[in-house]
DNA sequence: CCCCCGTTTTTTATACATAAGAAACATATG
DNA sequence: CATATGTTTCTTATGTATAAAAAACGGGGG
């Protein structure tokens, strides 16, 4: 039935609360812990449980003491963490993307659920959320059509998000100067500058970065629908690159070169440098992706 | 289990083909029904075993008679017609807009799924799709939060749809003279004025026009996400009104004429004059629907 | 009272079951 | 052999079941 991830993920964090504690400490309350874990009570007081079961901790009345620092290798792996519907997104996401799939296959949800071995109720709840995507569409009665992850499935995103970030981009040039974006801006420059100091080595951190980045433009003035908007860029972008590697450490230091100037863009207030630096930050994401999918 | 309304559907549509066929006439092949229906052959066959059991047809070697035309009473009620998940959209639109819920809300699938009378994996399908609408907002391991039909929603609505509109409309006055869209415009033309000449008798008809512009308008450079989006429209517009027939006659009544200009401006092919037309029209339809709101 | 913990109740995540519907296969008939 | 019907198999729509997680309840101690 469900499967316990959460009681895992949150025994795996409670490792590392202690390790930040002394031997003989005591714990702070449930509630306390509460909060830290981002759990339910319930949760937390099953976490103590095995701690105490394992010897890690003793529960005296009302109290609970470290007794022993927990060892890495009491950790649950990784994969043990990840909610079922969330290890369906990433087999899906393989399927997709390591091309068993080209436009116009159909998509049988009892199919998939056998092959990713889980429950087919799963397999059709992930392919209604996944549906917001615009990459599959669903038949009456039937299953749904994979429509493929073609140049026009990048040119029609790239029209919107066009749109959508010159759009934000040209209200955050319009915020006042006591704003504290300017310093978050600030503070992102920093870190794009840090980051291409170290571009051989930390290229890969680039992906994260850029996410935070345009969330930070877009969260000007919120949207919701452009916010949701922004999931569909980040699924792309996260999934599409991870099967895609070429050229990855260029292609990077290339976009974060495209922010640093965005960024001064947007520090100068000038509408027309802003569209400009925009755009062109923009079109070269988009040949990049195009170039990669042809 | 499933329900037969597939069934049920094909059933009354039958009846209205056979209602323009002869008595004493042969039906066409299984195929060309199944065409016609658009069902699939096994429900085709078990609608002409249902009109045999009724005897309004006869199964003669490999060919089927008219024996008797079938009543308007035959019909299975419209209700039997709709798919649960149909149903549970209309429950829970009414649900929403009936005023039972204030921004903030907790929403319970297992309440729904008993107020409504459904089985919860229902529910949480249709959860799962109506996120879409930027209505409703998932928080982990627990329920939905219901964020409220309200002012904001509205605001980022029209934000987006004026963009998206505004695009749309300006790519539409590039098109060639010799584009069959300016026939159609025509005719969506005369479509209006035809309302506007019987408005009082007709002036719900409105919604379902409105639909059909914006959507014509859209279709020119087809965008995924854009037609998307048009669902949320749709969906608005709907649901919303039929909950708010205040003013209806007068808010359709300017519509049409917005409409009226912006096809003039759009024939005009000038985009100042289509931006402002544009732009008038959209500006009206968010006030009205703030109004309604508050 | 307010927070803490033990207990009970409710809800969600996921699996499984099955009738309705679609699709595939097989056979007949012109 | 092409098209129509009869039959079988597979898939989807929807209900039910249940362990895990969340939330609510309740009694004590500061």
């Amino acid at each position: 039935m469900r499967t316990d991830t959460t009681f895992k993920r949150a025994f795996n964090d409670m490792i590392d609360i202690i390790r930040t504690l002394d031997l003989g400490a005591e714990l702070p309350s449930e509630n306390a812990l509460r909060t830290q874990l981002g759990v339910s009570r319930t949760t937390v007081r099953k976490v103590l449980a095995g701690m105490s079961a394992r010897g890690i901790i003793i529960s005296e009345a009302h109290k609970r003491i470290i007794r022993e620092q927990p060892r890495q290798k009491e950790r649950y792996p990784k994969e043990e963490t990840l909610a079922i519907s969330e290890q369906v997104e990433t087999s899906f996401m393989e399927w997709m993307l390591r091309g068993d799939a080209c436009p116009g296959t159909e998509i049988n949800e009892t199919e998939l659920a056998r092959k990713f071995g889980v429950a087919t109720t799963i397999v059709r709840e992930f392919l209604n959320r996944f549906q917001k995507y615009g990459l599959i569409e669903k038949r009456q009665n039937a299953g749904w059509v994979f429509k493929g992850f073609t140049a026009s499935f990048a040119l029609e995103l790239f029209e919107i998000r066009e749109m959508f970030e010159m759009r934000s981009a040209r209200l955050f040039a319009a915020l006042p100067d006591g704003s504290p974006v300017w310093k978050q801006i600030q503070s992102m420059r920093a870190a794009h500058l840090e980051l291409l100091a170290d571009i051989d080595a930390r290229f890969q951190d680039f992906s994260e970065l850029d996410s935070r980045f345009h969330r930070l433009i877009t969260a000007v003035a919120p949207n919701r629908f452009i916010e949701s908007f922004q999931d569909v860029i980040t699924m792309v972008f996260h999934y599409h690159y991870q099967w895609n590697k070429r050229d990855e450490r260029a292609r990077n230091e290339v976009a974060i070169r495209e922010h640093l100037a965005l960024i001064e863009a947007l520090e100068s207030r000038n509408i027309a440098l802003i569209d400009r630096a925009c755009r062109l930050h923009l079109t070269s994401a988009r040949e990049t992706l195009l170039h990669s999918i042809a």
